[in-house]
DNA sequence: CGTAAACTAGAACCATGTTCTAGTTTAAAC
DNA sequence: GTTTAAACTAGAACATGGTTCTAGTTTACG
């Protein structure tokens, strides 16, 4: 008698587009001005039906982040997966990073815009968590060339700035109408400096310069 | 017969009371989730004296997000003044915001996440002109050493989110709490960091190891 | 069919930002 | 000093928008 989870055939369908929907309106309103009316009327289903699905607001922009930041985390890890030096997955992780957010500009916005305004703790705990368990992934990916000598040794937590903190600023101002000359069209740029930043000293040369008075 | 605007004595005091235990409530409850009225009640007024004196929630936030960062931009504008390289330029650029984000967490903390929140055209203008105009300034600064050749060139956007994206990335996870080790611990790192990405190729030695096969 | 759970609907509710009207205080003019 | 006009304060009334609730409909499966 007891029944399953989910059985209905339509329901991911009505889910996927209230969650289509609401990306829209973010686009247009912005998050913070989208109201559930809004949602509603352009998903075309009722408040009932909204609140069945989602708990609360938070809540559907808790699906919607977690479901961007999930595709953006597995993309990211599958083409780490066929490189074969440091330096390859270094401009792997900026060029991945340049190709999303000008393959899905309006995701990219919400996942870079919404990350301050989900609010309940355990919302935040559970973001915190994927957001963790990604770090660790791709982490583990590095860690042979760092322990090889090709990658630099530093701080574990200044890893992530020094690679992604460049092009994500850029990106950021770019998916803000700030600037105009799109991500993909500076990656290289960007990916140089990441690995410029990371590598490990090389020992053919003579490394003076690598080093400075403070 | 025509009046100065605030005449009254009494006027900033009660401002800057107001602006305080908004900032007090921010740190508190997070910035969505304070109210107009923890904010009264904190503050000791009434609710028409917070809207006599700031339009809406949102006048707030701006009053105090400009204050905020008029205060961090000339801090960093009077210390760029006293240096005299383009390395002691960009290493002041990342540890000036290394302390100023040490000495006051609550307002960098409101000054990080707020930037998404504000939502009225007007007042997003606005703050993209404050912004625009001190990055003119110390673009200004840093010009002369770019066409020395000290500096590498480099399109124009650019040399920001190399120089500050991965410091600000590093304080931002800092901020929200995901790191302890702050970020003047870690300064020196993202100061070379900022400085090896940016610095001019050096004549003296053989450069052929900063190309590579892309 | 019959049934139970998934789903939909929208009215009622409630929290919170904003406006409004009515007063009080301040400082300058006479 | 008294007058006067604007700055300021107060809090009730209002408006908007998120959430809850009750009632009904649809779906899948025995």
């Amino acid at each position: 008698m007891r029944r399953r989870a989910s059985t209905y055939a339509a329901t991911p369908a009505r889910r996927q587009e209230i969650l289509d929907a609401a990306l829209a309106c973010f686009t247009e309103h912005g998050i913070e001005a989208t109201t559930i009316g809004q949602i509603r009327a352009v998903a075309g289903c009722s408040i009932g039906s909204l609140y069945h699905h989602f708990k609360s607001k938070e809540g559907l922009w808790r699906a919607l982040f977690i479901e961007g930041i999930s595709a953006l985390n597995a993309d990211l890890l599958g083409q780490l997966e066929i490189c074969r030096t440091a330096e390859e997955g270094v401009r792997t992780v900026v060029n991945q990073y340049c190709e999303w957010v000008s393959a899905r500009p309006d995701l990219a916005r919400f996942l870079v815009h919404s990350r301050d305004i989900i609010v309940s703790p355990e919302a935040k705990q559970e973001l915190r968590r994927i957001h963790r368990e990604h770090l660790r992934q791709v982490f583990v990916w590095f860690v042979p060339y760092v322990q090889s000598g090709d990658m630099k040794q530093l701080p574990a937590d200044t890893y992530v700035p020094i690679i992604s903190g460049p092009i994500q600023d850029y990106a950021g101002q770019w998916l803000s109408g700030q600037l105009t000359t799109p991500p993909s069209d500076v990656k290289d740029i960007f990916a140089d400096a990441a690995w410029n930043g990371v590598q490990g000293v090389e020992e053919r040369h003579d490394d003076d310069r690598n080093r400075r008075a403070s």
